[in-house]
DNA sequence: GCCAACGTTGGC
DNA sequence: GCCAACGTTGGC
């Protein structure tokens, strides 16, 4: 099972709206990297929920791919799945947070800032999910 | 096939 | 709102 990180506007589509909404259809990705991406996921995948252009961009939740990829569009070129939430983070984790761990600095998305969709390696997302647990914690004391 | 111009994404 | 990064388009 891989892991991901996806982002959308909170203006446009937020966590709320998926939420909300209980699953999703992830269209509009317009970037052959970012489609080659949504083409190799599979049922049961985990993906970052990840705000972009917005005030804070953060990691607000985790998602599930539930459905593998079909054609987006008329042309064939691009794809979109179907995702639905698991888990909003304990505490949602800002990409400045994302910047200043030295566990992270070789992500995907950290790397090449304008990917809407990349990879997430076990490592970086077992760490993140620390990162959201313990931000948690430490509000507490 | 190269490259300049232009458009889009996304952080700040 | 600005700008950097990067992708796409089109002239040659």
């Amino acid at each position: 099972m891989a892991h991901w990180l996806m982002k959308s506007e909170p203006d446009e589509y937020g966590w709320d709206d998926l939420v909300r909404d209980g699953r999703t259809e992830w269209t509009g990705v317009r970037n052959h990297a970012a489609a080659k991406n949504l083409r190799a996921m599979t049922c049961g995948d985990r993906a970052f929920f990840y705000h972009s252009a917005c005030a804070v961009p953060a990691i607000a939740g985790i998602m599930e791919v539930s459905r593998e990829w079909r054609a987006d569009g008329e042309d064939g070129k691009w794809a979109s799945v179907e995702v639905n939430p698991v888990a909003p983070l304990p505490r949602a984790v800002p990409l400045k947070k994302l910047k200043e761990e030295a566990a992270l600095r070789d992500m995907a998305t950290l790397k090449q800032g304008r990917l809407s969709v990349s990879p997430v390696s076990e490592a970086e997302w077992t760490h993140i999910c620390a990162l959201a647990a313990m931000g948690d914690a430490k509000e507490q004391t």
